[in-house]
DNA sequence: CACGGGATCGTCT
DNA sequence: GACGATCCCGTGT
């Protein structure tokens, strides 16, 4: 639970500013995303973990985005909103999987969440998850770290900013560019020259992130 | 550890 | 009516 002596993290941080999330290159989003804090409160339980995997999409110049060439379904219409709200959809009729929208309005980048160090409240995280004991597979990966936090697609267009939110981010350390490994996107292989690009950003050394490809 | 396949359903064609 | 920004389990090595 608790972890005030955790060296890992910075306790009780603020929660990241309006002006954090509306930064222009969502490139640079993904990587200053690393290292933050992804936190939720369901029913007053609080659960939160390290972001260590992070992968941009850029809105409509980018074929592996769902917002390509301005695509504004019911789906989508949550990613062209002002940086600073959650994108979360269903994958597979299974995985739920959150994104942090990001830029100004009308823009539809989002930088999705692909794996976390789990921080407080595992013992929940553990629960939902239906595990005996924790593991890597905990929350390495973008529809188990979900899972562990208890966001499903209901939150889709919910806000990290408001004070009455139930998700959000808390700032930490930023991660140093010597401490970032770059790669492809993952499960984007349809997305032609898009899928080539180096949009897959991961803590150098980290056991948490989901695995290489 | 690598792989292959099944699960399962909202979304868009 | 097809398929996906995934995960898990079974099998084989």
């Amino acid at each position: 639970m608790g972890s005030e002596k955790d060296a890992r993290f910075l306790p009780n941080q603020q929660r990241l500013p309006a002006s954090f999330y509306q930064q222009e290159d969502v490139v640079l989003m993904s990587k200053a995303l690393l290292g933050k804090l992804l936190v939720t409160q369901f029913n007053g339980i609080r659960t939160a973990g390290k972001i260590v995997e992070t992968e941009a999409y850029r809105g409509s110049d980018d074929k592996a985005c769902h917002a390509y060439n301005n695509r504004y379904t019911e789906r989508t219409k949550v990613m062209y909103e002002a940086g600073g709200v959650a994108y979360v959809y269903l994958i597979y009729g299974i995985h739920h999987l959150f994104n942090v929208v990001t830029g100004k309005a009308g823009e539809a980048k989002a930088v999705l969440i692909r794996a976390l160090e789990p921080i407080e409240g595992i013992d929940v995280m553990l629960q939902r998850r239906n595990m005996p004991q924790a593991a890597t597979r905990l929350t390495a990966g973008p529809g188990v770290l979900s899972k562990a936090l208890g966001i499903d697609k209901s939150y889709t267009g919910h806000s990290l900013l408001a004070p009455d939110s139930l998700i959000w981010l808390e700032d930490q350390s930023p991660i140093s560019e010597d401490q970032i490994i770059a790669s492809p996107r993952v499960g984007v292989a349809y997305a032609a020259e898009c899928a080539l690009w180096n949009w897959r950003f991961r803590i150098k050394d980290s056991k948490w992130s989901s695995k290489a490809k």
